[in-house]
RNA sequence: GGGCGCGUGGCCUAGCGGACAGGGCGAAAGGUUCCUAACCUUUCGAUCGCGGGUUCAAAUCCCGCCGCGCCCGCCA
């Protein structure tokens, strides 16, 4: 409702100004602070005033004459407040809210008939997920399932590091040591046990003398040549460490949940002869030079100082080489292709667009979304390699244990007589656990750097999933009071209270809050919308009683549609968020 | 050194050109015979990193500086 009001708020301002021939291309429609009686605003009034001669306050009052609200369907009243004109909503805008609420998929903006493809986590198989990588899976299933919401056709993707040198690294020290030599496994899951052999390898060669590491290396390089060739066998050693460790992380993902539809792997593109052919088309640029035997591109023209190097010295293609071929995959399989990304990428990032450009790629197709570090307290950063950081399935199983221990502790003082089970608590601590985790992350701008802390990520109340699960919680609580479902056709004028119509006015705002997060790429726009509905919610649900024999059965009714609204709003938030929505906690 | 990003009360965070900078944590006080108190109410607390500039209007845009992060590999 709230974006059709939008419209027609623009519409008919537009048609004020031209009546008075002022110019339209700034109509300054924003949202009214907090505290103000209107649902949407305008500034006009200042732009104008500096043209007209006159004061703001002056030309808004002319404004306010001039509108023409007879036609407007939304649109209830546009007064001015000085040098704002504040529109208010008319009954049918809440109206229409209330009745639209009652459709579980509420929020769910229509079909666009355009396939995009997210690419996220993307983590190269060397071991366990850590909590350094999990903001990836977390903000990049989430914008997944914004555009899913937003009407987009969506396909998640994993791109498998599953060639080049680490993979080398890792397959030669599979290979190489001995099991018993090395530490027992954290856990009994392949990515534990293989990242043992990544971690032993990699100090190998980082603290051995000359000879031994040479030795290595001529191992690692024949492994890398082998690759590129296309040798079969070769294919098979990777294989062999890339796929249990894969298939390791996998379940991890899964338990946020972040799932995919497609795990793409690397060797795919040099396997198919893409990456062969696309190794042509980049010499053949203007731009393409030969420097220490290697091949390059010069970016400089289009403001990029450093060289993308796409052909070894020893004939050999690089990650970035492949990156271009599978990005070219990309757009001619998907509309649109997003990439989930740490910061470190963002060079690279900006380098393989400038290529894709000039190789004739509609660019515009494409984007980036980075997001910033996650540190540990004191700036360490986390790497698989030195084996430092969190691992995800620490901190979820955590998670689940400090959210069943809470659980546990509210049953005693419980008000409600529900008798939950154990496996009532059980999932009710997965919900809250994973979903507090989730939530913590998702609700923060990418850009913004993390430092991890237990307390603060496990925190569940105020601001946390918990917080806003509980509102769904409480909604389903009175559906299941009531004992029915709402009719369908609820009476909003029953529905007078201020709480009331603040709370129609939020849930209003949903679809339109889908869109911006969709468009933006910023899942944690709906993450601060959910807030405040809940927030919205609690203040009704402090003074409205819904099921009570206190109530006339006409305010009852209402109330339980907007109830159930609520519901639907939050149930279809969180689910953006990719966090659960609990039917009773 | 260069590039990109970030800097909002003690801590975390929203806002990123318009009406008194919203929340949360924390601290203090209150609220449950009534739909779940993982809740709510009140109080405390901010030169929006610093200095200039643009504008009727700047946390928001521009310039400079400071601090922090990331990047500048024939690694990925």
């Amino acid at each position: 409702m709230y974006r059709a009001l939008r419209a027609e708020v623009a519409d008919v301002l537009e048609r004020a100004l031209e009546a008075q021939e002022l110019p339209t291309d700034d109509l300054g429609i924003e949202d009214p602070p907090g505290g103000v009686d209107a649902t949407l605003a305008s500034s006009v009034a200042f732009r104008l005033a500096g043209t007209l001669g006159e004061a703001p306050a002056a030309v808004a009052a002319q404004l306010s004459d001039e509108i023409d609200v007879s036609d407007a369907t939304y649109i209830g009243a546009v007064t001015n407040a000085g040098p704002y004109l504040n529109v208010h909503a008319s009954e049918t805008y809440y109206e229409e809210t209330l009745l639209a609420g009652l459709d579980p998929t509420y929020g769910t903006l229509p079909d666009r008939d355009e396939r995009v493809v997210v690419e996220h986590t993307s983590a190269n198989p060397t071991g366990p997920v850590h909590v350094g990588r999990a903001r990836n899976p977390i903000i990049g299933d989430a914008i997944a399932r914004v555009l899913s919401a937003a009407g987009y056709e969506v396909e998640r993707h994993y791109y498998v590091n599953d060639a080049g040198r680490q993979m080398a690294v890792f397959t030669w020290a599979y290979e190489t040591f001995e099991e018993d030599d090395l530490p027992a496994p954290d856990r009994a899951k392949p990515d534990y046990d293989l990242v043992r052999y990544y971690r032993a390898g990699n100090d190998y060669l980082e603290s051995e003398n000359e000879q031994k590491v040479a030795a290595a290396e001529t191992e690692i390089e024949a492994i890398m040549r082998g690759l590129e060739s296309g040798d079969e066998a070769t294919y098979r050693r990777v294989s062999q460490v890339v796929e249990p460790v894969l298939e390791g992380m996998r379940q991890t993902l899964e338990r946020l949940p972040a799932r995919f539809d497609e795990f793409v792997r690397e060797t795919r593109f040099m396997r198919d002869g893409s990456t062969e052919d696309l190794v042509q088309r980049l010499k053949a640029l203007p731009n393409a030079e030969q420097a220490d035997g290697a091949w390059q591109l010069d970016l400089a023209g289009r403001g990029i100082d450093k060289e993308l190097v796409f052909v070894r010295s020893d004939d050999t293609s690089l990650y970035p080489t492949r990156d271009i071929a599978h990005h070219e995959w990309k757009l001619r399989n998907f509309d649109r292709a997003i990439t989930v990304l740490g910061e470190d990428h963002e060079l690279q990032a900006r380098q393989l667009r400038a290529a894709l450009d000039q190789l004739g790629n509609d660019v515009s197709r494409l984007r980036a979304v980075h997001y910033s570090w996650v540190n540990l307290p004191g700036g360490e950063g986390m790497s698989t390699r030195r084996g430092t950081g969190i691992d995800l399935d620490d901190l979820l199983d955590e998670a689940i244990d400090r959210a069943r221990q809470e659980v546990e502790a509210r049953m005693d003082d419980r008000l409600r007589d529900d008798d939950l089970d154990e496996g009532d608590i059980d999932r009710i601590a997965h919900q809250v656990g994973i979903g507090a985790v989730r939530y913590d992350i998702v609700a923060k701008q990418a850009s913004k750097a993390i430092t991890f802390e237990w307390e603060r990520a496990l925190n569940f109340e105020a601001q946390s999933a918990p917080y806003l699960q509980y509102v769904h919680a409480r909604c389903s609580g009175i559906l299941t009071e009531a004992g029915r479902e709402p009719v369908g056709s609820p009476d909003a004028d029953a529905l007078t209270h201020p709480t009331e119509r603040e709370l129609l006015a939020v849930m209003a705002r949903f679809p339109a809050v889908i869109e911006e997060a969709a468009d933006d790429l910023a899942p944690h726009v709906v993450a601060t919308y959910c807030r405040e509905l809940a927030e919205t919610f609690n203040a009704f649900y402090r003074e409205c009683p819904v099921v009570s024999s206190e109530v006339s059965e006409d305010t009852g009714e209402a109330r339980l549609a907007l109830v159930s609204g609520a519901k639907h709003t939050m149930a279809n938030a969180l689910d953006v968020l990719g966090v659960e929505a609990p039917e009773s906690m």
